[in-house]
DNA sequence: ACAAAAGTGTTGACTTTACACCCATGG
DNA sequence: CCATGGGTGTAAAGTCAACACTTTTGT
């Protein structure tokens, strides 16, 4: 190879994460603020340069954690965004991922080395983005809603037990609209993807509910 | 960005492209011989590193054309790889792409600037290629076996029109299991991907077939 | 007793699967 | 007239969608 044609010189990955929660019927992403350039002081979603000495996989970690506090969290890749000036300084090209986490389980850093606040917002209602951020995020969105009966991504959301009317409401939240219970309920068990856990929870005057966990 | 970081610096990114065909009962896919270092000699999925003042789609395009001759194809993003020592030479993170086309139509080149031939290969009887490439194709195997029934992959296999059972065919090739005739028929239809002609063709001695076309 | 939310089964519509015979052509 | 492969419909099974009443708890 001709590592020193100026051609392939200058260029990076950028690692991008969207990274979902749902809270009281509202989906919301966590975005975080710029305090550096490019962008300053723009929102945007967290990720950064894949170092040339770190797997792909690490480097992911690593950037979720540095810019947002969170570990441990199953990713889903969605797409790559190559257009050659979707970055102002560097030729960087993108690799976006989805993953699903329960806001109330993780502490979220206000404030890293390089960004200046952290939070989550509401999916209707998102900012001007740095870079290409609002196009990536809309990506984001459609595959979350289209993998989501498929895969196993929403299992960060719910590590522990859970129950059915729980597990709906994320459902309705994300794909905007209403399932039967009998039927939502039929359907997970018989794909196989939830079991019986044989465990009641009580809430308030409420008759008690089973709880149920991903196989 | 801190681009002077040496973090940043001494990483690519290859594109690679899994092209597919069918013919008389076979997948295939094009391989091309490295006639460079490293992996010189070895067969390989066509691609190369994307250059820096192109977009990735106009990457993806030029190598392709520049390693096969191939042009105006549609490709599916498949997958990422980014295991820090996939490439010898340079961190190189690959980006995987899959396209179906029909051999007959084209015309391969058999030597370019970095090859020294090309060819089909049956599937089921592929060398060791370079780079991570056997790892690559048999996730782009799986992708397009996925795929095929909900994307329009296969229009680059039939931009003519088609006859049913030829397009059966090639699903059967590829999934490696066969349908009902009938069924297939109502399924396509009823998707509403195919659509009547109204022409028909005669082969030697058999009924003559009518001509379907992608919608 | 009542309000609030959870649990549960059946029917009709639709989709998918299985299956067999006749037809047009060239030799 | 025969060999080859193409075209076609129906019934059974399975899946998906619609729908209402009863149960448990706390107040």
């Amino acid at each position: 190879m001709q590592v020193n044609n100026p051609l392939y010189k200058n260029q990076g990955i950028h690692l991008i994460i969207n990274i979902f929660t749902v809270e009281k019927g509202i989906t919301k992403v966590l975005l975080i603020k710029r305090s550096n350039e490019p962008y300053k002081d723009y929102w945007a979603l967290p990720g950064g340069a894949l170092y040339n000495n770190e797997d792909l996989e690490n480097g992911l970690k690593r950037e979720l954690k540095e810019k947002t506090g969170i570990e441990n969290i199953r990713l889903n890749l969605v797409n790559v965004y190559g257009k050659i000036n979707r970055s102002p300084v560097f030729r960087m090209v993108a690799i976006s991922y989805i993953g699903v986490i329960d806001s109330n389980r993780v502490n979220i850093l206000k404030e890293t080395l390089k960004t200046s606040n952290a939070d989550w917002f509401n999916i209707n209602n998102i900012p001007n983005l740095a870079y290409d951020h609002n196009e990536i995020l809309n990506d984001a969105l459609e595959t979350l809603k289209e993998k989501i009966f498929e895969t196993d991504i929403l299992k960060n959301l719910f590590n522990k037990e859970f129950t059915l009317p729980e597990l709906q409401k994320v459902y309705e939240t994300i794909l905007n609209k209403t399932f039967d219970r009998r039927n939502f309920r039929k359907k997970l068990i018989n794909d196989g993807v939830i079991e019986d856990t044989n465990k009641v929870i009580n809430f308030e005057g409420k008759k008690p509910a089973k709880l149920y966990k991903f196989k």
